[in-house]
RNA sequence: GCGGAAUUGGUGAAGUGGUUAACACGGUAGAUUGUGGCUCUAUUAUGCAAGGGUUCGAUUCCCUUAUUUCGCC
C-alpha cells in the first residue's frame, strides 16, 4: 500500500482533541495512541506477543542504537526490522536526534552534523541528516523521523533560534535523500517555550511537506508542564489537520491527556518501562512505589481496575518481592502493567472524545489520580 | 583449671583521652518524560558487651563479670 495513511475521524466538540485512524502495511490502529519504546529492537522485558496483548498499535525503535549495534546492514540482511525482531505491527524509528541532546556536547554540533562518542566503546562517530535517513531507510520502519537537534528547554532565545533554523535545514536535507516508498517521514517542530520560535519552526517545517509532524524538545531539562503545554499551543495551530501529530517523549498520564486536548495523536515515552524497572506502577489513584514496605503483605493487585496480565494474576506483595530480589520477572510484570495502563488511558480518552466529554474525563482523572 | 587475644549499627568493619563514631552493604524514602536495564539524592549507632573506677572529660586507660576464640594441662 505504500506509506501510512492518516484519516481524521472526529473532532471533539469543545477542544482540539481528535479521533483518527492510521493505516500501515502492518495493520491499522486508532488514535490517540500511546507508543511503547523499544530502543534496541525490543520493548525491554516484553515479548512481541506481550506487546500485542497490551494493545499497542505501534512501537518505537532507535536509529542511533541500532546503527551502533547490530548495524543497519545486518538488520537489512535479516529482512528488515519487523522480521528481525518478530514484530508484525507498525514501527516508528527515532532519528538519533534525541541523542544529540543526551550524548553530544553543544560544541560537537556543526552545520554538517553531530559528533558523538559511541557510548559502547568511546569511538568518535559522525551522524548527519543524510546518514540518519539512510539508516532508517534500511531499517525499513513504517515512520522515519527527521534528524533534529533537541536543545534543552533552558536554552537562550538566540541559541534556540539558531538551532531550529539548522534543524529545518537538516529536515530539508533528510527529505531530499529519503527514498523508501513504504516509509513515511515526519518533521519535528522545536523552539522551546518561545512563541515566535515555535510558530516559525512549525510554519517552516510544514512548508517542507512531511507525512506527519512532531513536537520535540519537551519534557526534558526539568521543563515545567506549563512550558510543555505552551509549546503545543504555539505549534499545533500551524500543523495541517489531515496529518498525524506526534508528541515526542511524553508519557505522564496527565501530560497525555493535556496533549490530546491540544490535538496530539500519538505519544511515546520510556517512563512506563523505566519506572517498572525501578519498582513503580501507575494506578488510577496515582503512582505507587512497590518497594515501599507498606506493600509487603498486600495481596491485592497493583490496580484492581486494570485488565492486564499482571493485575489479573499477581499481587503487590509478590511483585514487591520480585523487585526487592532483583528478579527480572518483576520488571516484566510492572512493564506490562504500566504500558497497558497508558494504552488503556488512550482507549478511555478515545471513548471520551467520541462523547465530546474529554474535559470532564480529564477532571475526573485528575481527581482520582492526585487525590490524597 | 591456667595463660593470651577479642567484644563498635541489621551485616562486614575503620577509629580516637576532647565538638557531629569513617566507609561499604542492607534498610527506609525520593527522583526518573524521543532509555547507557545505568544511576542519582536524602536518611539510617544520642551510642562502641554489662557494671564500676581514674579523669575537667572515657567508645578509647584500669578493675570485675559475661560471651567468643587460641594455646597449655
Amino acid at each position: 500500500m505504500g506509506k501510512i495513511q492518516y484519516t481524521l475521524i472526529k473532532k471533539e466538540a469543545n477542544t482540539s482533541a481528535r479521533l483518527g485512524k492510521i493505516k500501515t502495511n502492518y495493520g491499522e490502529y486508532d488514535t490517540p495512541m500511546f507508543m511503547p519504546v523499544g530502543t534496541q529492537a525490543t520493548v525491554k522485558t516484553l515479548s512481541p506477543e506481550e506487546v500485542k496483548e497490551v494493545n499497542a498499535g505501534i512501537i518505537l525503535a532507535n536509529t542511533y542504537h541500532l546503527w551502533l549495534r547490530p548495524g543497519e546492514d545486518l538488520i537489512d540482511h535479516a529482512g528488515g526490522l519487523h522480521k528481525f525482531m518478530n514484530w508484525n505491527g507498525p514501527i516508528l524509528t527515532d532519528s538519533g536526534g534525541f541523542q544529540v541532546f543526551s550524548l553530544a556536547n553543544p560544541k560537537d554540533i556543526t552545520e554538517e552534523g553531530v559528533m558523538f562518542k559511541n557510548h559502547l566503546n568511546g569511538d568518535k562517530l559522525f551522524l548527519t541528516p543524510e546518514k540518519s535517513i539512510a539508516i532508517q531507510n534500511k531499517l525499513d520502519s513504517d515512520i522515519a523521523m527527521s534528524f533534529d537537534e533537541c536543545p534543552p528547554a533552558s536554552a537562550s532565545h538566540e541559541y534556540m533560534k539558531n538551532s531550529i533554523e539548522r534543524t529545518i535545514r537538516w529536515a530539508a536535507r533528510g527529505k531530499a535523500v529519503h527514498n523508501n516508498p513504504n516509509q513515511a517521514l515526519f518533521g519535528i517542530i522545536q523552539g522551546g517555550a518561545y512563541q515566535d520560535l515555535r510558530e516559525y519552526s512549525a510554519i517552516k517545517t510544514v512548508e517542507l511537506d512531511f507525512d506527519g509532524y512532531s513536537i520535540g524538545g519537551v519534557a526534558n531539562d526539568h521543563e515545567s508542564k506549563e512550558d510543555m503545554y505552551k509549546a503545543l499551543d504555539y505549534s499545533l495551530p500551524f500543523v495541517p489537520e489531515n496529518k498525524t501529530r506526534y508528541l515526542m517523549g511524553v508519557g505522564e498520564p496527565i501530560d497525555i491527556i493535556e496533549g490530546v486536548i491540544r490535538g496530539i495523536d500519538i505519544f511515546d515515552c520510556v517512563l512506563p518501562t523505566r519506572l517498572a524497572r525501578h519498582g513503580h506502577a501507575f494506578t488510577k489513584h496515582g503512582k505507587i512505589n512497590l518497594k515501599n514496605s507498606q506493600y509487603k503483605e498486600d495481596f491485592t493487585p497493583v490496580d484492581n481496575t486494570c485488565d492486564c496480565y499482571a493485575c489479573k494474576h499477581y499481587s503487590k506483595a509478590y511483585i514487591k518481592h520480585l523487585i526487592t530480589a532483583d528478579e527480572t520477572f518483576g520488571a516484566r510484570l510492572l512493564s506490562i502493567h504500566n504500558i497497558r495502563f497508558l494504552i488503556k488511558l488512550t482507549e478511555d480518552i478515545r471513548a471520551a472524545i467520541k462523547e465530546n466529554r474529554i474535559l470532564a474525563f480529564r477532571d475526573e482523572f485528575v481527581r482520582d489520580y492526585y487525590e490524597k
